[in-house]
DNA sequence: TTAATATATGCTCAATAATGCATATATTTA
DNA sequence: TAAATATATGCATTATTGAGCATATATTAA
């Protein structure tokens, strides 16, 4: 029973609810200086906001490094029918600037790995300009 | 986005969760006195319950004298699926208890409507005992 | 109109959780 | 080995929530 209420008490936050959106709505496997992009939010609270969602089993993680990169983690059964829920849930336009910035900061991936690290936003909006 | 954040927070609790499974299991509506007895809890628990169910309208009600049936909101369209997953997600043997209790109080209605009232639980039960 | 009954709600205290900052850990590179 | 970098976490403060009690409201019946 607590295990279940501890999954709704995840849920319950928008800041792990938006990044709950980018790994659905992207598919890929994030690390936290990527998210911390996509959110715009500082490191403590996207690192901090992805342990209760590991802590639930709802997230994954695999170190490359000083690297981590989080995602979905779909092959427990008791996930798939909670995934499939949030996929619908999440249907809405109110993640579309996160849904943006992350395309944008994915864009400077090389073999889909995570080259860029963590940088001012100045920085950042110049490499994505020189890319695009 | 507050919004579906308010629905998350509502389901993190016990007592909650206990209740919309009884209007799951018994596909019924509910008095407030039959879902005391159910969960063996305080008139008061149970209606503050109710009341934060209500506000994210999973809950409807009916007003009949002084009685107030409660019931799932399954016509909002944006309920369906989340009582599709609720369903599912509910489908464990912990709340056995409260399945038999809410069977029992449920026996002395009559015509499908709550005559009994909140009892103390000896005379409840023996209300029952008489019945079978 | 009074009493009884079913339900709702206001209030206080205790418990829990979020926020923000500082710092710790772990890995890589020089 | 030391510095740099990515990530995690401890701690203090604040905000939110739950529990329990008392009481309010609304309806019915005497």
């Amino acid at each position: 029973m607590q295990q279940r209420i501890e999954i709704f008490k995840a849920l319950s936050d928008e800041t792990r609810l938006r990044i709950l959106n980018l790994f659905i709505k992207t598919g890929k496997n994030l690390c936290v200086c990527e998210l911390m992009d996509g959110l715009k939010l500082p490191q403590y609270t996207i690192s901090k906001a992805l342990q209760v969602l590991k802590n639930i089993n709802l997230l994954k993680y695999e170190k490359e490094g000083t690297w981590v990169y989080y995602k979905l983690n779909e092959d427990l059964p008791e996930n798939k029918l909670l995934i499939k829920f949030l996929k619908a849930f999440l249907q809405t336009e109110v993640f579309e600037e996160d849904e943006k910035r992350i395309a944008d900061r994915l864009s400077l991936r090389e073999n889909d790995k995570c080259v860029v690290g963590i940088i001012p936003e100045k920085e950042l909006l110049k490499l994505i300009k020189d890319k695009k």
